[in-house]
DNA sequence: CGTTTTTGACCCGCGC
DNA sequence: GCGCGGGTCAAAAACG
């Protein structure tokens, strides 16, 4: 696998156009990395380091950016499931012949809008909000589709959360088994997790997450500036809707050399912009996340030289 | 040696 | 009542 042909730290949000190339001549880049174990200080030295400053602050930039864009994004998707809400309570026999139980894993494809295509967009299945109002109320249900390497065959969602598997099946309506997991990180914690591969993309997974977590997220235990109650974002205030699905695309960070401690978690579809900063803040603060980062940038620029 | 994973057995709800 | 299928249990194996 190349590795540094696949990171590309710009995610052209068109925040800031590539500068990076007219800052960086390539000998003092290349002078900057080999010299990063060695501690020595010259005038260039610190020059590149106050470009690679710029750099991560440009990237958090972008981070921040994308975050905005998947807050849009998830309001956009509530506006639109709500007009189907809408549509099917004025055509309420069209759809009802079909709610299945266990069609509910296949019936993300029958609900999706049609206007999106590829397999990166997700959608919730309304008949499991209909079908189980019990259940929804108390357990909140939430998707979250994963791309992965199609060749990997483990079932593993790196969501920041401790697992324990303790089940797997192979299911009536997808040739690929299903693995179940219990959150291992608090004994008393209820949360359950489902990970089945997509029966239409082998590469992409379909994790879903049962009840909320009654315990800190353990990447914010930490002691980090201020984190209000630290429990995973809007969690509860969707408990009695339709399931919230997510879709996230791992298979760019997988490279990265430390993507686990950055995993993103987005199990509400809105974040609030307090938390989005934070988010950013904390990225930028952490060294492992720095550290990747020079690797990364350091490793393209190796690359084009 | 403690923890996690594997995997066959078992349980339970649902449809016929 | 019976069979089917999804979900869970628990003993054994694997792992660190």
């Amino acid at each position: 696998m190349d590795y540094s042909s696949r990171i590309n730290t710009s995610l052209d949000l068109n925040l800031n156009p590539r500068r990076l190339h007219e800052e960086f001549p390539k000998k003092e880049v290349e002078h900057n990395f080999f010299s990063l174990g060695v501690k020595k200080s010259s005038v260039k030295e610190q020059q590149s380091s106050s470009a690679l400053v710029e750099e991560l602050k440009r990237v958090s930039a972008e981070n921040k950016k994308l975050t905005e864009m998947l807050t849009e994004m998830c309001e956009n998707y509530n506006a639109m499931r709500s007009n189907l809400m809408e549509y099917m309570r004025k055509n309420p026999d069209k759809e009802q012949s079909s709610s299945k139980k266990r069609k509910s894993e296949n019936s993300f494809n029958n609900s999706a809008p049609k206007s999106m295509h590829g397999n990166s967009e997700s959608s919730s299945t309304d008949e499991e909000s209909c079908k189980k109002p019990k259940e929804d109320i108390k357990t909140p249900v939430s998707k979250v589709y994963v791309r992965t390497e199609a060749s990997d065959t483990s079932l593993i969602v790196k969501d920041g959360y401790q697992w324990r598997k303790y089940g797997q099946k192979v299911t009536r309506d997808n040739p690929s088994p299903r693995a179940y997991f219990k959150c291992s990180f608090a004994p008393s914690c209820p949360v359950k997790k489902k990970v089945q591969r997509s029966v239409d993309d082998q590469s992409v997974l379909v994790a879903t997450y049962e009840g909320e977590h009654n315990h800190p997220h353990p990447s914010q235990m930490e002691p980090t500036a201020g984190s209000n109650r630290g429990v995973t974002p809007c969690s509860g205030s969707l408990s009695s809707s339709a399931p919230t699905t997510v879709t996230l695309d791992w298979t760019k960070s997988k490279s990265s050399t430390d993507s686990k401690n950055i995993t993103p978690k987005m199990d509400a579809p809105q974040i609030p912009q307090v938390l989005v900063e934070q988010m950013a803040t904390s990225l930028t603060k952490d060294p492992n996340f720095r550290a990747a980062l020079l690797a990364a940038i350091s490793g393209k620029m190796l690359h084009n030289n």
